[in-house]
Formats: structure tokens, sequence, C-alpha cells
DNA sequence: CTACTTGCAAATCATTTGCAGATGA
DNA sequence: TCATCTGCAAATGATTTGCAAGTAG
């Protein structure tokens, strides 16, 4: 365990498989192999991605049938559920995204090659905060994505 | 057709079953029956909606094998593609939205009971464009959805 | 031990497609 | 007339489930 995550009382960022872990055991839930490649392998990662781009990192497990499908799938919902991961929907199929030790932000989409491009404006939840208080509605998150042509796409036409 | 549609030169609002027709023949498309009833159904009803509840409405003509499954989701494509209907991804099913003689808006989603709340803010499409800008990305629309309780279920926690 | 997990095969479920007969322009 | 449509039945394709065998604690 590195020294950063020994410097006292203060509540400080566990290594997601950790944190995972912990998950697991306060809903008696077991910490197995599977379980863990898969975080281990979500995490080595920073970019979105669908449950077949994720076999596909795994493939070799799978061949071996040391790891399958329905699994996989049954791990990501656990991950959702831990609030690990956010679980998103683009046409028609799962998208996931990191959602511990990144910050909250937006996309643009690029409807032309499919590029997701993040970012994070303040002002902008404090403008959903504003109306939601208006409807006397509690918000828990909010997902916005702006579709249209990214830079290099535009480029191109 | 009544009189406000023929006050001039000036592009004026259609009902949306011409406003299709119009649409149908541009592309060299035929005006059925089948085509027209559901054009109707949707826009006598003020709701979001799935394919499901759409073919709730129509079940006669359904059940008297007037109108199928299929011609209803073919149809509903062509409503997008006119730019008459806007497709959403609600938790795996396809939810549509009018999009013709109806302003644009975003929503608030109340994950307790389901409902969806609409609001527009100027100022929020502001900041779209100024992020937009900034990655020098083209924005063609957008959508944003808030998470959270509404009012009402809020009350009875 | 033994309850939780897994891989497998089969089931789901909304949506889509191939095709032969029906129908609008 | 005849290209476009439609209903039907079957296909899709991502995700889910039942179940017997495997395994963590």
């Amino acid at each position: 365990m590195s020294e950063s995550y020994s410097l006292g009382p203060v509540r400080v960022k566990l290594p997601p498989a950790e944190r995972f872990s912990q998950f697991l055991q306060s809903r008696g839930k077991r910490i197995t192999q599977q379980r863990q490649v898969i975080v281990e392998t979500i995490y080595s990662h920073h970019d979105h991605f669908d449950a077949d781009e994720l076999m596909e990192h795994l493939q070799e497990l799978i061949a071996q049938r040391k790891l399958s499908r329905p699994t996989i799938y049954r791990t990501l919902a656990e991950l959702v559920e831990a609030g690990m991961l956010r679980k998103m929907n683009l046409g028609g199929r799962s998208v996931f995204e990191h959602d511990y030790g990144y910050p909250s932000h937006d996309h643009l989409h690029c409807q032309m090659c499919n590029k997701l491009i993040e970012f994070h404006s303040d002002e902008l939840e404090q403008i959903r905060n504003a109306v939601a208080r208006e409807h006397s509605f509690e918000v828990h998150s909010h997902r916005m994505f702006v579709t249209g042509l990214c830079a290099d796409c535009r480029a191109k036409q």
C-alpha cells in the first residue's frame, strides 16, 4: 500500500480495486478473480467503453474460459451500483465511463466520427441548480450531450 | 384548410399530417392510410411516448390487421428523419417526443416516479455555444437530463 | 462446509428484415 | 402499370437468466 494512503484519519482515495473490494464486502459479496481482473482492466484504461470493448481487452481470459460474457455484464452492473461507473446509452448500446477519481463532465458528441469530447462547466451546474430549485426538484446528477461536428470533421467537409 | 394557413407568402406552420405528407412527397414516398393514422395519433396526444404506448392507442387497427408493429417502427423512423420527432433513449427503450410546433427544451427526470418535467433555458444554450466555440465544435442540437427527485416524491419521502 | 459465483446454453425483448401479396400515384 | 408498402414470420443482437458445477471465506 502506497504511503499516500496512510496519512491519517483523513478519508483518502483508495485505488479502484480496493474501493470495489470494500463495496463487495459491505454487501457480503465475494472478491473473486474475475471481479478483480475486470476492475483492474477497466481502470487501467481511460476511455469510455462498452461491454464489447471491455471484452476485447479480456479476450484471452475469455478464450481460456476463465471469464465469460455474463460475468462481465454482472460485474459492470455491480460497479454502477457501487457508484464507480456511470452507465449511459448511446445509440442503443450501453456505454460506461469512470465515475471514480474522475471529475464530473459533459460531452460533445461528433455524429460524423463518433468521438466524445469531454468538458466541464461550473456555470452549467449553476443554471441546472437554479432550474431545479424553481421546480422544487432535488438534483442527483445530470447528463448533457451536445451533438454536432468536431473540428476535424468540419475540416474534412 | 383553416384560414390561418392561407394568409399569404409567409411560411406558416402546417398541421403535422400535412407537413409529413410534404416530406413523403419530397422523397417519392407514398401517403398511405397507415402513415396517416400514425401521425394523427401521435399529434393528437401531447406526451412523451414509446413504441408500445403508441401501439396501445392503435390496438384496434392492429387487431384488425390494418396496421402492424413493423410499420409503426418504420413510420417512427421516418418522422424522426423528417425532423418532426426526437428520439431519445431512456433505460434501454426508445422514447419519442414531438419536435414540431414545440419549443426545444430539456428534462428533469424523476427517478422515483419516472416523470419527465420539461424546462427551457436560454442561458444554458449560451453556455453550450460558448463551450462549443472553444472546441471549434459545430452544434447541431443538445440533450440534457437532470436526474433526481420531483417535488411530489420528495414530499412522500 | 455451504452460500455465493461462474460458465454455459437458452431465453428475453425491443427492434429489424426478407419476402410475397397489396396498394397508392 | 408497377414501384412503393405492408403484414407476417423469422432474424437480430445486446443483455439476462436458470442451473449444475466451482470456489471463496
